[in-house]
DNA sequence: GTGGACATGTGACACAGTGTCATGTTAAGC
DNA sequence: GCTTAACATGACACTGTGTCACATGTCCAC
């Protein structure tokens, strides 16, 4: 998390920061990233950016959180769209991530590079394991009768399934440079393939 | 790809550069090891490593086909010696990887930074598509009549989301320091979600 | 055995990036 | 205007990288 200083900052020099910060992390890797050229992009001294940040990761993760909150919000409000079908909504979430084009090739680094510590901050987006309370906040908007799970258990493993073959989709989305129309339709598949199950009966 | 130099230096010594580099690649992920703690440790000049490999990144995934490399002969033989059933054999494999404890630090740092790069490795055991040929001979093996697939397109997919979520299984088996047997139900449960399907008919 | 030619080994070096800290600047309260 | 605390700055010591001119080894022709 930034620190304090950050925050304390007027509203225009933290979006600078922002954006000098989204530019370097789409140009490269966290690991290749180079404090030096983020402080030159946003025009600050090298001391400032450590009385705001911890280092590049901190500032990394506050990216990553701006942008997943704002997905998190989309999900829940697709969520009650539907009624609570969940199939038709993590579709639907899957078609306008790979619509969507704001921050391109932030994301492309942030997923091609993604480690444990950042995916679970995406699976995080439907499954906030740590606060119980979210947990069932979503699995009340979720219309259960049409899941074939018993118990929250079984539910938070299906949760679980189901993020990780959107996002493991949504890198090979990038990674094989597909176009948008095959990269859904792949994802299609994918999801009925998962919904009627994968053994013959 | 390491160098020829380095195929062309004695076994022994080899064998100690290999050691002295799973030592480095067990305290610390890809980003953070340093050439000159793995050319202290194995005893040899700086100048030396670099002609044997590109740099860190070449020796990093020489390592880790070695390993995958191992681990497919593995699957291949499990698949054989259960007729083709794929979901026992994937449940085995899964149990012999989790109780496997050699390189397990090594295995930790690599699965806890794992990239998209690094993925697509482990995900080539059983799914080898750049080469064709791989792909029949492991559909071959397998008894396609169990899985609820029609075509190669759809088996592709199958074996996609299989790998997806045994790796992920994986990752959190390490990320979560879960025991071996908690870690071994919590995929067991997963597996079942998907060959009955997650969709209620 | 000597010379030469080629392969391999070596560590000093120039360079790039990190995090810190002593010192300078600003602004608000009184 | 003075004080004080918060913020800004860039030089600095440190750590690590990849390279290169030179040293050493190896093998074969003569």
């Amino acid at each position: 998390m930034p620190k304090l200083t950050f925050y304390n900052l007027p509203k225009e020099k933290q979006q600078l920061l922002i954006e000098a910060a989204q530019q370097e992390f789409s140009n490269a890797s966290l690991s290749e990233v180079s404090i030096a050229n983020i402080v030159k992009t946003a025009g600050i001294s090298r001391g400032s950016f450590y009385q705001y940040f911890e280092g590049k990761e901190d500032l990394y993760f506050y990216l990553l959180n701006r942008y997943t909150a704002r997905r998190k919000r989309l999900f829940k409000a697709t969520l009650e769209k539907n009624s609570g079908d969940l199939f038709q909504t993590i579709r639907e979430f899957y078609i306008s991530t790979v619509n969507e084009d704001e921050l391109l090739d932030f994301k492309r680094n942030v997923l091609l590079n993604m480690t444990e510590q950042v995916e679970t901050k995406f699976i995080k987006i439907v499954n906030e394991e740590e606060s119980e309370e979210e947990f069932n906040t979503i699995s009340r908007l979720m219309d259960v009768d049409k899941l074939n799970v018993s118990g929250n258990k079984e539910l938070y493993h299906l949760l679980k399934i189901l993020m990780t073959v959107t996002i493991r989709n949504w890198i090979e989305h990038f990674a094989r440079n597909l176009a948008v129309e095959e990269s859904i339709a792949n994802y299609e598949l994918e999801l009925e393939l998962l919904k009627k199950g994968l053994a013959r009966s």
